[in-house]
DNA sequence: TCGTACATAGTCTATTTAGACTGTTAGAGT
DNA sequence: ACTCTAACAGTCTAAATAGACTATGTACGA
């Protein structure tokens, strides 16, 4: 049941991974796993061998041929087609520039801020900003260590930028529990 | 066919404005839209429906009765149980405590900056900066009007952290932009 | 050497979702 | 008075997704 639209997010990954290398639905689970959190997160199995068959049947990836190792069932490996280069390129482009509004889970649970009142807030917001600095001081090791190891900052961009937003997001935590406490932020009376 | 988890991202949205006020499915769906951009486009109305079934069925909301105005479909309004008020505290608590890695557009997109090349990513950099900027400078007008008019500043909240997001986006692609042209961030040879 | 846990690959189905479809009413324009 | 469009309110279905299920291979300790 080969999808449609082909409008969710980790086509792009696929298409992105398929560039660099032919490889089967797996395997490509498995670097996406591997490179990042949030790719991780983004994918289940179903939903990534679904938008591998459709790609296929859209012309923009073709299969490369079959593998086995031992009695494992067979891998079927794919590679980018040209069709499937320059459809990567244009979504690479219109996604960048195209800003879309996205819905995050923050962003849902502080419109609604209010409901955990002063202080059930502070407790909320100070835990959030202790784990994003420990993430952070993570990230950043890590990072730091990719870029020693020699890879080229052009590959570890994404976790920069990452990291930038991360860090904007604990500022701005850090000044709204700032104003809480201060009473520059206050609860209007019910 | 109501779902089982209600693990999806409007539940909260749902629960948050049933607290201010009882209201059926078609008037929340358009209370999300006219409050945010990002809310309106996480729904849809099919979702919507389901949800607040779902969201019944698990008692957290009850059938307050239904109206009609005229001949128009019977309108069933909803309320908040006080299950549900319980729930949306736990749910809100726990988005705010635990900083999810949420896999965006742009950082997919971003990832396979790459494939651009210098010149792409600049233009396509460029323009979202631009774009990023107008909508930030149209948010800030929308926000300081809403202060005006006498909104407290909690009730404004979300908007205040998605503009700090924005600010900080443009920022780091400005950055970015500027360390290819300076050659701080070059391609690596093919 | 046997069991047990985990990695490898992939398929399959029950939920979930997006968005088309239905039909009514109010208001604007002619 | 009459048409046309947009808002109202909800249902329905085809497509998309999550996650359980299958089944072999490998490594490790008991």
């Amino acid at each position: 049941m080969p999808r449609r639209t082909l409008d969710n997010p980790i086509v792009l990954a696929v298409l992105g991974l398929l560039l660099e290398q032919a490889s089967h639905p797996y395997q490509m689970l498995a670097e996406l796993r591997q490179r990042s959190d949030s790719h991780a997160a983004a994918v289940t199995r179903g939903t990534l061998y679904n938008t591998v068959a459709a790609l296929n049947e859209a012309g923009w990836v073709a299969v490369q041929g079959q593998q086995r190792s031992g009695n494992r069932p067979e891998r079927t490996v794919y590679a980018l087609t040209e069709a499937g280069r320059e459809e990567l390129v244009r979504r690479l482009d219109s996604q960048i520039r195209n800003p879309e509004r996205e819905f995050t889970r923050f962003l849902g649970a502080v419109t609604y801020l209010g409901a955990l009142g002063p202080d059930g807030a502070v407790e909320a917001l100070t835990e959030r900003a202790q784990r994003l600095r420990e993430r952070t001081a993570a990230d950043e090791e890590r990072l730091a260590s990719a870029r020693a190891a020699g890879a080229p900052r052009l590959f570890v961009i994404e976790a920069e930028y990452a990291l930038c937003l991360a860090r904007a997001e604990t500022a701005w935590i850090d000044s709204v529990v700032d104003d809480i406490r201060t009473g520059a932020l206050t609860w209007p009376a019910v």
